[in-house]
RNA sequence: GGAGAGGUGGCCGAGUGGUCGAAGGCGCAGCACUGGAAAUGCUGUAUAGGGGCAACUCUAUCGAGGGUUCGAAUCCCUCCCUCUCCGCCA
């Protein structure tokens, strides 16, 4: 959410600011009303004072022995009545108001960082390095193929549990899918993550805490009898694990790994990846989020961006990073590093994490403050994949591929898997 | 799901109509004492919003929302949550 005394103050700086996503705004309309809230506030508080005086009044007449209705105080109660008349009158004005800037308020994304790129789309992202060789050879399977070929998943019956885009996992491939998840919860846990596992069923004032809601709600699936939705992400759980909260600064940063599923409706999407562990309603994943001091969350954010990418480099998949551009980045976000690893059967690069700096934007909307000293003030939020499980089993089946059917595993996964390589009598 | 109890500041806890943003304690910070520390003493210590260069000041907040009243932490209504017992259950 947008600061609204900036909106009051600077709101051509908003502006300027959306613009760079490409959005073509005129806030005088919202300015107006944050300033006729304000005006409102000041009349009624000023109203309010007066009636707290009569109210000490009268106290301190009766005190004194005065009878409960003598003709003075009964002209206090009088005023007291009249002024209080007036300022419901007021309360009522300032919450409608109050209402339209919070409903507005929450649409708009967050404000592109400086560093941000300039774009239009996707197609503007900058690339900032590459890590690995790519496999790059004819003929070689689709992830979906080779799963299928090896029995790692059934797509067809969990047509039949559920509906399409869901995908049950058997042998081989339920337990590389746990392998992952453990071999990435360990290695984050190393790096001073403190591990987590949230509720993922979350309630409307998460969801609008770190920004799916009121704006996306067709992406997530609904309990509608409960105020519960399905996460479609860790982030929301875990931004919301604070919520309200005035953490002391010397407590920061706060690092947190959560493996969870995340479900996502995925409306609009139809007839794209359609097979296999690419775009799923349910999918695994491993999320890293920081709760840091806002001088710190360029540092973290790089530094985050690196522990998505040591998961990786650990599997040696071949990956690049791209910087999104104004005009691809998330609602939420105020710089982002994308990952995006190498499939060699499909030929292409697919994003596997997305890692963003989220400025005070969700700490604004949850109420997330870091004391310094005497100061208060809204802390930094980042977040990123660490990693999506199914693409990266995807990644891992295309990249080990051999000749002879079987699928190699990289040396720090068999640990985990207690297998070497994945094989059709496996 | 049924019955009962309860939700007060960073924490514990007092407070059943007026001067209560709230006693007391703990914690924390500063000062004094000390060679240094402990102990002790003194002082300070909520959040949000508005006004002011600032000192400061106004408003709101005692789970949430509404009501009664000149005045509500305190009375009334609704909701939420927590705890205990019973039932059910992985």
């Amino acid at each position: 959410m947008l600061d609204l005394r900036l909106v009051r103050e600077h709101p051509e700086l908003i502006e300027q600011q959306l613009a760079r996503r490409g959005m073509a705004l005129d806030l005088t309309g919202l300015q107006l009303i944050a300033c006729q809230e304000r005006d409102l506030q000041q009349q009624r508080s000023g109203l309010q004072a007066e009636g707290n005086q009569i109210g000490r009044d009268v106290g301190e007449r009766m005190r004194a022995g005065e009878a409960p209705h003598s003709p003075a105080v009964q002209e206090l109660r009088d005023r007291g009545n009249h002024i209080k008349r007036q300022v419901s009158v007021l309360e009522e004005e300032e919450k409608q108001l109050e209402a339209r800037l919070r409903q507005q308020l929450l649409a708009f994304p967050n404000l592109p960082a400086a560093a941000c790129p300039e774009g239009r789309s996707e197609a503007d992202n900058v690339e900032v390095r590459r890590w690995g060789s790519p496999r790059v050879e004819a003929g070689l399977e689709e992830h979906w193929q080779l799963a299928e070929r090896l029995g790692l998943l059934d797509t067809e019956r969990s047509v039949r549990i559920a509906q399409s885009r869901f995908v049950t996992l058997l042998g081989q491939g339920a337990r590389l899918e746990r392998a992952l998840i453990n071999f990435m919860l360990d290695l984050h846990s190393s790096r001073g993550y403190r591990e987590v596992m949230p509720p993922i069923l979350v309630n409307t004032a998460s969801l609008t805490g770190s920004g799916q809601l009121p704006k996306f709600a067709e992406e997530s699936f609904r309990c509608a009898d409960d105020d519960l939705w399905l996460t479609p992400t860790a982030e929301v759980p875990i931004t919301s694990f604070h919520r309200d909260e005035l953490i002391p600064a010397e407590q920061l940063p706060l690092r947190y790994a959560a493996y969870t599923p995340c479900f996502r409706r995925e409306a609009g999407s139809y007839g794209r990846d359609t097979r296999g562990l690419i775009r799923l309603h349910q999918f695994n994943k491993v999320e890293l989020y920081w709760f840091c001091h806002p001088d710190h969350s360029d540092a973290a954010h790089v530094e985050l961006t690196g522990h998505a990418e040591a998961v990786l480099r650990a599997l040696e998949l071949p990956y690049r990073v791209l910087d999104l551009c104004t005009g691809d980045l998330g609602f939420s976000a105020t710089r982002t590093f994308d990952l995006e690893v190498w499939l060699p059967g499909a030929g292409a690069y697919r994003e596997i994490s997305s890692c963003s700096n989220c400025g005070d934007f969700q700490a604004r909307r949850s109420a997330i403050r870091l004391k310094d000293g005497k100061k208060t003030r809204l802390l930094h939020t980042l977040n990123g994949s660490g990693l999506a499980v199914g693409r990266t089993m995807a990644a891992l089946l295309e990249t080990g591929q051999q000749s002879d059917g079987s699928v190699q595993l990289p040396g720090a996964l068999v640990p985990y898997f207690n297998a070497a390589s994945l094989t059709a009598d496996g």
